[in-house]
DNA sequence: TGAATACAGTTTGTATACATAGCGTATCCA
DNA sequence: TGGATACGCTATGTATACAAACTGTATTCA
């Protein structure tokens, strides 16, 4: 049925932006995309406005929708916002959620803890966003939910690696994440505001340590390049 | 020429729904905005969806655009929200703005104080709006802008009445939210980030007693009926 | 009489054809 | 040879026709 065609489309889109499939900058191309799902150009076109109204893309006059890019300002003003909006959103869950919300939220835990023990990355990081974007709609705000929601774009867009764990320190990293994701639905389900502020605090700055590390990787070994092979580089 | 008569229509639509004179809630009919427009539907279903993304307007599934609803809960959720985020707004412009951004504001700030003293309420409270909006776009903070303009559509809609002052007393607030204003240009001229912080929460204390005053008005004096007139009323 | 269903009218969604605007290239002139 | 202009192509925007879905009403059957 078309409507399924279309959905299918939007969902799509989103999740090839988030699992950076289609990377920050880039330009879409409509016809192409209308080929891929089946669709023709005009329901194509309002997907495009809305992905732009969520933030995924940025469209000008006369001019192809892009992805929304991630340039340094921007990563500056993320690490720098994300506390409080994390905190105050996870509060405003644990003072708000409705009972009928808990089980879904637990439901999507669940997909998370195994795609991660499944070595599956990139439904991790998927089901990550999922789960936090699920606590946002608890807070019932959607003032912060705004904002929310365009952070968790750019926090999954990051955080492609994380999942993908290449050292034992980096596996007991995901593994806190998961425990702290229990705790966390066990805070909200508590109604318990100042400690589901705490471990959300701590879930952030596990995150952010990991992500500022992809932002600022280790440099590279300054000797790999032998003195003659400098010599001759230039 | 085409692309005019479609800004101007989503400008338009937006601003009649800032001003109220599209209530919260009400249905919008496609057909009759085309033909007042003079656009066909494609670009007109494009507004809807692109108005839909900045939280004017919500969208079902089969079914008509509704102005964005301003229920109990939400404004609720509203109190609590503003004063964090316009303060982090304003601290953030105070840091990042950038020099050719201050005239602009000026300017806004100007046909700002011409409306109030016309008495031209409704250009007032879309000024005041134009305003805030500028402030917010000078943090160059696109996670907290979300959250800014989300709660500026529903602030300029409570305050449709501010700028339409009843009495001597209202007279006065307005003439400190004209002063507010100035002395927050300066702050962010000066880069000072703490100084308006208070300006911004002060500011905000104004507006909310006027709003909550709006909200939760005095109620009618229960005399209004005599006893006779009671007995005989059911 | 009440409930259920079928049908008509209206509204919403999609496809396609057409119009316009931006962009790159090639050619011509100085 | 360098620059500018004109031409054609591609991509973006708009209009209209068609299809599907929803809503309200009327009719029929229990």
């Amino acid at each position: 049925m078309a409507p399924d065609r279309k959905t299918h489309c939007l969902e799509d889109l989103r999740m090839r932006i988030l699992r950076q499939e289609i990377a920050p900058g880039a330009d879409l191309d409509e016809a192409a995309i209308c080929a891929e799902y089946g669709l023709s150009r005009t329901p194509v076109r309002e997907i495009f406005q809305r992905l732009a109204g969520e933030g995924y893309l940025t469209q000008g006059q006369n001019r192809g929708p892009k992805v929304a890019s991630m340039d340094l300002p921007v990563m500056r003003m993320f690490f720098q916002t994300a506390p409080m909006i994390y905190a105050n959103v996870a509060r405003l869950a644990a003072e708000n959620r409705r009972a009928d919300e808990i089980p879904p939220l637990k439901a999507t835990q669940e997909e998370f803890r195994a795609a991660t023990e499944a070595g599956d990355a990139g439904s991790a990081a998927l089901l990550n966003h999922r789960f936090h974007r699920q606590i946002g709609e608890m807070a019932h705000n959607p003032y912060l939910l705004a904002s929310l929601n365009r952070m968790l774009i750019d926090h999954t867009r990051l955080s492609q690696t994380f999942y993908r764990p290449a050292s034992v320190d980096e596996t007991a990293r995901v593994k806190a994440a998961i425990d702290h994701h229990d705790a966390m639905i066990a805070a909200i389900e508590a109604h318990d505001a100042d400690g589901i502020v705490d471990l959300t605090i701590e879930h952030w700055n596990l995150s952010r340590d990991r992500l500022e590390r992809f932002v600022t990787p280790d440099p590279l070994p300054l000797d790999v390049l032998s003195k003659e092979d400098r010599a001759n580089a230039v």
